[in-house]
DNA sequence: TGTACATCAGTGAACGCGCGTTCACTGATGTAC
DNA sequence: TGTACATCAGTGAACGCGCGTTCACTGATGTAC
């Protein structure tokens, strides 16, 4: 039994990837330039070219859109944070590579970086205000505990500078995706703020 | 001639001002809660207890009353900012004072906090993010090449030093909406960390 | 002061419109033999 | 492989609803004498 189980996608389910992909590249669109709240279910249809009635097979409502949309942006993000400190060897790199991250996201992909500029109410809730801390908070966090038990970091208050880091990264995104030109200047500029708060200076 | 001048406001005029400011009180209430692009004209006249067509013989539509708002809160901001420097003598006060009166006027003004809490995306525009600079920019910028140019600020990038301020500064006012009991403890570590960047050690 | 008229802001019914959502129908795709 | 039927996602007209806005009317307030 079982021989002829199905092992490429059927036409249906290409279809079905294809139209929510429709229905999600619209929704990028139009929450990108309407903003959540004033945007409509009917917006979002009328740029995938679907009917109206086909919406409702993909998502239940304009909010199951937009965390269809977050979890896309979050989860491989969230993954790249965590381990763009790893390889860090020196408080330069620690601090830096987070935000040369962020930065090169908005660069490659516009598209989200001006979703995210354009609902901040929204995204800065899911990083850093939300009631319960994410992920990427919690991460940062404890490799700022790490590097400062270490003895590479100052002491410091971990969870106001985790938060403060994520907020300026947040606005670092916001920056690029309006003007992609100045993203190296301000990472800098990051860098030198944060490294001259909590490294510890080492002799030569 | 004219010696009959009203000298006080007539009945008619202070219910004009009444019912403006009831339309204003709602359109706060109703903005912070829905945010700007979700909330409606009808929203708004519903809350303040007028009628549907009365909303029209005192704003154009939506924008108008929200910048009417934007206004009531900026400008008397604009000015205490422009002051809370000037009596600075230390380096610590001069960080400090703008994000004691950002933490000051989040706690005794709830209302319009939660207004920028909750519109984050159009506030940070104006504040920070706008194509010109604004004024609450150009004096924090002024602010620091002069204290720089008399020794006791570290060379720096004033421009971006400044927008990473007042971004701070509007996350301040956001956290502070939210939970008001941090107020004390963020002033603190956002005035320890630019001290630790711009600040001149001076021998005692 | 009192009266008669003028002014003008407030009212709310009414309009056309686009919204969110439903559902009977269609037709492409899948399955059984 | 070909055929006949089953499945099921896509369609779009249709619904009730609240929106933004208008405007004829009302009545309180102001003015003139």
């Amino acid at each position: 039994m079982w021989e002829n189980v199905r092992v490429n996608e059927s036409k249906r389910d290409q279809n079905k990837k294809a139209n929510r992909d429709a229905l999600l590249a619209s929704a990028r669109t139009v929450l990108s330039q309407l903003g959540y709240g004033a945007a409509t279910v009917r917006d979002i249809v009328r740029g995938s070219g679907l009917a109206p009635g086909s919406f409702y097979n993909y998502f239940h409502d304009k909010e199951a859109v937009f965390e269809a949309l977050v979890a896309e942006i979050m989860e491989p993000l969230a993954e790249k944070l965590r381990t763009s400190r790893r390889e860090a060897t020196t408080v330069e790199a620690f601090i830096g590579a987070p935000f040369e991250l962020a930065a090169k996201v908005a660069l490659e992909d516009p598209e989200n970086a001006l979703l995210i500029a354009r609902n901040q109410t929204i995204f800065r809730r899911i990083f850093y205000l939300a009631d319960r801390k994410t992920d990427i908070q919690k991460d940062l966090e404890r490799d700022l505990l790490d590097w400062t038990a270490r003895g590479r970091l100052k002491p410091h208050d971990a969870a106001l500078m985790a938060e403060t880091m994520i907020a300026l990264g947040v606005d670092l995104v916001v920056h690029v995706s309006l003007t992609p030109e100045i993203a190296e200047q301000r990472v800098a500029f990051l860098v030198g703020l944060f490294r001259a708060s909590i490294e510890v200076e080492t002799p030569r």
